[in-house]
Formats: structure tokens, sequence, C-alpha cells
DNA sequence: TCCAGAAACTTGAACGTTCCAATCCTGCCT
DNA sequence: AGGCAGGATTGGAACGTTCAAGTTTCTGGA
């Protein structure tokens, strides 16, 4: 049966004390080139590896990161998640993170959580996705002094803390410029109800890049919850009222309801997504990407430079999305 | 500044020792009614949490489980995972574990991986998504006596590790009842080529379905690798040779490749795909429903069942599968 | 009333690491 | 040669918990 590898084991077989080992292990250079080294084959040929738990202990840090995991709500939006948190668990472990899952069926429970994976596991940081007007959850983590990014900047003016987000506007503004482009003049939109502020920021790109144009956007636009149902009947009123040549949607659930209104039209009208789900590439709708490995990596970013030593506070990240262009634009 | 609560404050404050204080939290059976009232009292008013890291120190044990995260293959059928993970993790919660998320690329950084996680945080077990023939990742696992299971039973007869699965022929024999009852008889099947352990299950349950109603299932079958494209190419190439008036596949991805081979064919083709995914659910295509929150539940279980006592070899867990029925069958 | 035995509770010690303060070198200056 | 500054290294203590082995308190039977 193989002893337990500890400091103390590395320590006796490089011949040094176990806060030299230490020392190479947190502060390299301190120690002197040929012990240093002598200590590394040690570490090597015993393959010894820090214990967390002890090293915890004394630091007070956990190297965790928690995320939420989501019951998956309507379905076609739910792979973004997916994605994002898999870039998040690559970004954080090679920053010597790891990622925690946590549940809440609502904030007050979210809430809780936080105490509990605060108190119990003494969390570093929390990653949020999307945020609303007012968040407890926000409010609460600052009060607390707990690090923490949004992924999804803060729609409420208020309190900035670090966040990191996709420039949705600059999304719908190139997919109405590529549609005005290839000749496109009366270009309709179906996106969230005011007041949700990806929503209001999705419309607004298409509204500016339309004016940009020459073209007037007025009635060309149309609101409702998210879902291919809601998309498609909003795509029928369209047609039966503006008759548009092509349509930018907010998401690709709306956008796989225009396509199923608009089967059978002629000439074919126009349909662009939003988010680049797997169902936008089965189905060949060009849709607007997000960079969602990348947010993820300026995620760590931002946290591990709260986390290791960065006083200053960091800047919040835009980041810019491109187009998946396919058969439907 | 509030000081940090231990348990050495819950003690003074409940005026016993910290041992009973640490007795009411493990083994409150040892400890007088009256005096575990007064320490539960005393660990409420002051919001007292066991710290994590010191607990493990003692016991060696973290109460952290390892998932891995893929990096969405296709992506159709990558909202699976999504599903397990969100089951996984609150039936974990519930059970005082929690689930840290790992990625790797391939097999030897996999298992490099597990030796760091169990280094490092001392993991207590770890859920293995889909092994395949001979996989040299539960062998690792296996040899080192680390807690696992897997979702997906093991195709090789040779270990035999826990594990918890749903029956894919009986879904697909279910799906292809369906099709019977409804009068069908040329019931074609698109599957994965021979070989992989779980699209042959699948192919299994359509054809002994058929055989059981007297329907002779040669060469109503296609072979491919999962894929929207080579779905509608094997249906074009069924559709050419043997008409069948009914398909079933053995993924959502197959399926909606199918969907569009039959477009326009009349009289219309039943469609039955396998897994339910988001997908399906917005084209409005019958799929094999697979109970995941359960499958993650179990898992949860068989762990537990191991790390906490039970010596015995825990007895896998074979799901039943449902017929999600949409307008396509 | 006393005592044995069980139940209830307490007290050091230990888990593996890092912090802190102290000691030991080494080379340089006088 | 002696003293000294500064780098390199060391040993004790502490983080918060549970284990193991104690000590005290209670219970009931003679």
């Amino acid at each position: 049966m193989a002893e337990k590898v500890t400091i103390a084991t590395v320590a006796r077989h490089a011949r040094v004390s176990r806060q030299t080992v230490s020392n190479v292990l947190n502060s390299p250079h301190i120690v002197r080139q040929e012990t240093r080294q002598r200590v590394e084959d040690a570490i090597n040929a015993l393959g010894y590896r820090a214990n967390q738990a002890a090293r915890q202990m004394r630091t007070g840090r956990s190297r965790l990161i928690a995320a939420r995991i989501d019951p998956t709500r309507d379905g076609i939006n739910g792979s973004v998640l997916d994605r994002f948190l898999h870039g998040l668990t690559e970004t954080a472990d090679a920053a010597g993170y790891r990622v925690l899952l946590y549940t809440a069926t609502d904030d007050d429970r979210e809430i809780a959580t936080y105490g509990d994976l605060l108190g119990t596991y003494e969390l570093d940081a929390f990653v949020l996705v999307g945020t609303k007007h007012g968040d407890p959850r926000t409010e609460w983590l600052a009060d607390r002094d707990v690090p923490f990014v949004t992924f999804g900047r803060p729609w409420d003016a208020l309190d900035a803390h670090p966040w990191v987000d996709v420039d949705g506007a600059a999304g719908t503004a190139q997919a109405t410029r590529r549609l005005l482009d290839a000749g496109h003049r009366r270009i309709a939109f179906i996106g969230w109800p005011v007041g949700s502020g990806v929503g209001d920021d999705r419309r607004a790109g298409w509204r500016d890049a339309l004016r940009a144009a020459g073209v007037d956007p007025t009635g060309l636009h149309r609101e409702t919850e998210d879902g291919i149902a809601e998309g498609e009947r909003l795509m029928h009123d369209l047609l039966a009222t503006v008759a548009p040549s092509a349509v930018v949607c907010a998401s690709d659930s709306l956008a796989l309801g225009a396509l199923q209104a608009i089967r059978g039209v002629d000439p074919p009208v126009s349909v662009i997504g939003f988010d680049d789900t797997p169902v936008a590439a089965a189905v060949g709708l060009t849709s607007v990407s997000q960079p969602l490995g990348e947010a993820a990596a300026r995620c760590v970013d931002l946290l591990t430079g709260v986390l290791d030593g960065d006083h200053e506070t960091p800047t919040p990240v835009l980041l810019q999305p491109s187009l998946a262009l396919r058969h439907t634009a």
C-alpha cells in the first residue's frame, strides 16, 4: 500500500524543509535554483499533488467557481448555455480553477444557495448568465463583496460590476445590412416585448441599420414572447399586412416559426435568426453567432483579475458577434 | 466585522464542547435531546455552516462528484447531456453532493485529469456518459478503486461496474409497434453502423417488434454515420428501393433528414426519431424520449450507495423510455 | 447508600498546508 | 579576521474539523 504523498514526503526526499517545498510551489523565485531543481525532481518522482483542502484551510481560497445550470427552458436556445459552460470549464481549468454547478428554481433559493456554497465550500467566485432588471442576486453578491461576473450587461445603470456581453445590436445590424446589400428594402423584425434589455438591444440594431440606409422602419416590427408558434403567427401577420421581402428575428425559435410561415411563398422571403443554435445549423438557417467560447474565456479573465491581485476594477467586455451564413439569407 | 463562525463559536454559545457540536451534526442520536436542541438553536442563531475543507482534511471525503462536459458535438443531440447534467446537479445537491465539471479532448488527457482531480481535490466519484468498447477510462478507474457510474451500459461484458441506462431497444420497439398499430407494414429503420452498441440495440428493438408482428424486416434497414444530410440521403434511397410507409430512426438528426426527404411524398410517410431533442419538439417530430432526469437521479443513487456505506455492489438500472407523440407519427 | 455500567460529554491530537518569525549561510567590506 | 547585510532555509503555529481516548454524569439494582 503506497503511503500518501504529502509535502513532508517531498521534503524528506529532497532533503529540505516543508516550507521550502511550499516555496517552490508558491514563490519559486525566492528559492535557490539548485534547491528548486532538487525539489521539483522529487515532486515529479513521487507524483506529488498539493492537497487543495489543506491549502484552502490556510489561504481561505478554494479555486472553485460556481456556475448555474438551468432546467433547459424551451429548449432551442438551451444549447447556448451548454456551449458557454464548456468554454468556462476549459478556460477556468487553464487558469487553475474548477467549475462547480448549482441549480435553483427561483431567486430566493438561488441566493440561499450562494450562502451555502460560500459558507460550506468557500467558493471564490460566481458566474451569472443573464441578469434582469433590478436583479436581487447581483445586489446580494455585491453587498457581500463576493467576486462575480455576469454574462450579459447590467440593464440597471445603477451598480457597476464586471461583465461580459455580446453586442446584440451589432449582430442584428450586420444581419440587416447583409439583407440590404442583397437588395432587400422591406426588412421586417420579429422580437421580444419592449422592456427586455436584450430584446430592445437587438431591435435597435435592426432599426438603426435600416435608418442608416434611408429606410423607414415604421410598422415593420412585431413583438412577442419567444417561441416557434409565436414566430409563425407574427410572420403570417407580417405577410398579410406589410409583405416584407426579408425578416430578422431576435432568436432562432422565432426564426424557425417564420420559416414555417413562409413555406411556399414566392419569391422566397429571406430569414435570419439569432444565436446560431444547432437547430439553425440543422435547417440551414442563417443566424447571428455569438462567440460563446470567447465570452466564457473573458469571464474567467475578469474573475482571475479580481481574484489574483489586480485591485483595479476590471473593464467590461463587449464582444462582436458574426453572421453564420446558410441558405435562408 | 463579524468573526468567522466556526464549530468553536457554536460550542461556546451553546456551552458545550466542540465535539458535542460535531456529534449533533454527524451522529445526532448519541446526543441528549435537550443538549441537541440547544446546539441546534445556536447553529441557527449564528448561521453556522460546517467548513467543507476542514471536514475533508479529517475524513478524506470531498462530497464532490465529477462530470464531463463535452464540446457540443454535432449539436442536435448535445442537449441530451445538458438535461442530464441538470438532473445530476439537482439530485446530487439533495444528497449533499456537488457536481464539478471537467473537459478533455481525448482519453489520455481525460485520465490525466482524473489523476489531477483525485490528487488535488480528492473527488469522491465520477460520472461517465457513454462508454465505448474497451474503454481505457473505466479500466483506469476500476483499477484504482475509484467509485464511478456510467450512464450507458458497458458493452464489454468483461468488467461489471455500476451503470444506468435507458432501454433503447424497448424504445424503438415501442415506436415500431405504434406504427404497426396504425396499420403500417413496410416500416423501415435508419440507424448507425453495426458495431456501435447503442446503434445495434436500437435496431434490434425495431427488428424484433416487426418479427413479433409477423413482418419480415429484411432489406428494410439502412446504416450510416449520424447527421441530417445522411438521414436525408438514406431516406431517398429507401423511397426509391423499398418504398416504406413509415420509418424509425436511431436519432433525431437522422429523422430530421428523413423528414426533409419525404416532403411532398403522398401519402405521407410517418417518421419517428430518437432522443426527443428540442429540435424534435420544434418541428413536431414524434420521438423516443429518454427519462434523463430519472437516469441522473439513479446515477446519484448508485454512487451514494457505494460512498455512504453499502458494501454490496449496486444493481445496474435499466430505465424504460417513452414515446413523445407529435404529428409525424 | 453504594456501586457498576452505560450514557453523555470533553480533551488532546491529527489531517496537510501556508504564515510568521527565527536561524543559518554566503560573500563583502573594513 | 570580524562584522554585517541580505538571501536562503527552517521550525513552530494555526486554519476548522473529526477521531480516539478519556472523564463526568446519570440510572438502576443490591
